[in-house]
DNA sequence: AAGCCTATATATAACAA
DNA sequence: TTTGTTATATATAGGCT
């Protein structure tokens, strides 16, 4: 919808191909909103620029909970998650294993973040919009030093979920699993 | 853009809401697919009819992999899966809470996969672009032979990323784990 | 619910600064 | 780079089937 017709193929001038991502990303997200809105309904938007920046929006703001609907979704036309020919007990098993693996990413990510993260505050979430922009390159590494020091500021209870019965373990992974757990029993 | 100019409200008449999120639905799907060509870039979009139907997309098919992508971003911009304000120690042990809870939230996909799931085999991905869209009514309820008849069939080996190394586990949650593992070390 | 139509509203490609 | 302008291409609201 410019002075020309577009063919739709990877557009080879970088220079050209970042301006477009820029005014096009802003294009899409506008029309998220409106989707969201208007129906009424839960929509999800990741976006990485071709320089590595994020964008993304979500209704209400929680794409995890979105994704999480997503993958709680029972059919297998949705995508690779499960595959159901194996037995019960065979799946029981390697879901330990899962869940060894798990446990080493939920302490991946702790680590990285411990390392990256500086001691800016989480912005509010004013509306039901969320729009979050990051830079890779804005993530500037931090010392050591600094990285102890975050294990000495004091714990901030979540105030996600606050009509929630407050759960033993800690707000570390949020991806909305508390709000899973209730209806999964 | 149509023949009047439209207020940014939810439309409450429910016939043409799901007439619009319908026709929507389909203009944001093509610019997302447009974006993640023109730009080269990782795009993924999750979008939930006001009926509860889902429609998704990615570059390249894996909204897992481009969301795990946003998940890892070490930054809290992101959004709050992840509170640095605790000690290592308590996070290690939160850590296997959430561990128990995630193989859980494992077990009851599987469940729920094994209860709904019928016999139809999931379409290739001819494309880099994955569209999928799912209807919650159509997943009929099965009988408990037939659930039971789901573990006889024999398992078959994931063609995802047939370039990994062969793991343990089976090919539950595909969820771009291993692929990811690759990138924590 | 899906398609088609067509008048209009919007998005944006190519420029310009 | 980013932002603004403008001619055009697209998307789509309201109808109709």
């Amino acid at each position: 919808m410019g002075r020309k017709k577009l063919t739709v193929r990877k557009i080879e001038n970088s220079t050209f191909r970042q301006v477009t991502f820029s005014k096009r990303k802003d294009g899409i997200l506008k029309k998220a909103n409106e989707l969201a809105i208007l129906c009424d309904t839960d929509v999800s938007l990741i976006m990485f620029s071709p320089a590595g920046r994020l964008t993304s929006f979500a209704t209400d703001g929680r794409i995890e909970d979105i994704f999480l609907r997503f993958v709680d979704r029972p059919d297998e036309l949705r995508g690779g998650y499960y595959d159901p020919n194996v037995e019960k007990i065979n799946s029981v098993t390697e879901a330990e294993e899962y869940q060894q693996f798990l446990t080493s990413a939920i302490q991946h990510i702790e680590l990285s973040k411990a390392k990256l993260l500086g001691d800016r505050i989480a912005p509010e979430n004013p509306t039901r919009i969320e729009v979050a922009e990051v830079d890779m390159e804005e993530v500037a590494p931090v010392t050591d030093e600094s990285a102890d020091s975050i294990r000495e500021r004091k714990s901030v209870g979540s105030k996600e979920h606050p009509d929630e019965t407050c759960l033993p373990m800690g707000p570390h992974l949020s991806l909305s699993f508390i709000h899973a757990q209730k209806t999964w029993k």
